[in-house]
DNA sequence: ATGTATATGGAGTATCATTCCACTTAGCAA
DNA sequence: TTGCTAAGTGGAATGATACTCCATATACAT
């Protein structure tokens, strides 16, 4: 299914061009602009984008994918300096952060983490593996799934974006969602081993 | 700043016809359909759809408004026979419920409320007034505003939007969302007044 | 009856996403 | 080197849609 016939040479070196295009004119101008908009600055033909990124979600998570690996990366190495529901109060904040550097970008992360550029792949995987760590240390409520916890951070992101970003509010917002997710203390003794 | 001075008869007349044919066709295509269309259904040009109402956001707010009286009375009384923090997640989950019964609602749903409409000043009040008590009576945290709700409430319906909303998915999340929002009995020791 | 503020319809303009295809070119095989 | 061809390209064309503007029509106060 994923396409696996290498690039000419040429198609290669436009790809590139998209990308970087992409990359500047998103930070500038938000996830929003216009299709033609990124091809022009790329200077290839419209025709060009929509071959190599059919939607604008692969455009973003193309683009997106290196921050999304370092990411992920940073999260993992994280996770093994402190207990695990801090590790995921460090993702969903670092998610956020992330996800607020395009603006506009935020509706579409849940499209956009599904579309398996390695980026995304990652950050998924890194999310889930912390998430179900927590689980199995019993700090995370059970019923908790992955995709609760990007719309959780979805709910952050647009908070954010309506207001601007203060880090201290991205911090403020991903501890009130990590108490939510996490068991209480009072639920302890409602234990249940698989 | 509110327009005062009263219709034509006529033109109230015509402001009638569209707002039953924005919750026809709202109804049975989603929020997104073309304004185009609207003013064909209801029989009248687009210009005075566009006069009467400046903004797509300003048709979904007056197509919504008796849903969204409704639903503030309706929570108003509920209020009255739970506890503070039933009641917040009783009005997150009515809030996002009645938020998906247009498709593709979700994404307006800040913008709507802010409108001034009568059923969304209402629920906007009745949101703020079971907050505020919710507040007072120690049982969320003093730090969380409506538009933390609001931006809540937006996710949670884009989330099942995408994924098909199930009641239990939505109660499911609305429970998750005001565990985040309550006041741990652990925290309780650590009190900060300003 | 008539003057005028109000209201109307819909053609016109502008912006986008997306498709399509005649033309170009990289890379390979002879 | 020289074709050959699959892969790639650009951008005009198509089709939606939002939104504006104004010549015309009409309610209604006088």
């Amino acid at each position: 299914m994923t396409d696996d016939s290498p690039l000419r040479a040429d198609a290669q070196q436009n790809r590139d061009k998209i990308l970087a295009a992409a990359e500047d004119i998103f930070l500038e101008r938000g996830a929003s602009v216009s299709m033609n908009e990124v091809a022009r600055h790329a200077g290839v033909g419209i025709g060009t984008l929509y071959r190599r990124f059919p939607t604008r979600e692969d455009l973003l998570a193309a683009a997106y994918s290196a921050r999304f690996t370092a990411f992920a990366e940073e999260m993992c190495a994280h996770a093994k300096e402190v207990d695990p529901l801090s590790a995921m109060r460090a993702y969903l904040e670092g998610l956020v952060r992330h996800t607020t550097v395009y603006r506009g970008f935020a509706a579409s992360l849940g499209i956009v983490l599904k579309t398996g550029t390695p980026g995304c792949l990652a950050t998924s995987q890194v999310g889930q593996q912390l998430l179900q760590a927590a689980q199995e240390a019993g700090e995370i409520r059970a019923d908790i799934t992955f995709d609760d916890m990007v719309c959780v951070a979805t709910a952050m992101s647009l908070a954010i974006e309506r207001d601007g970003a203060s880090q201290s509010r991205i911090a403020h917002l991903a501890s009130v969602f990590t108490e939510g997710m996490a068991v209480r203390s009072s639920d302890r003794p409602n234990l249940e081993a698989s």
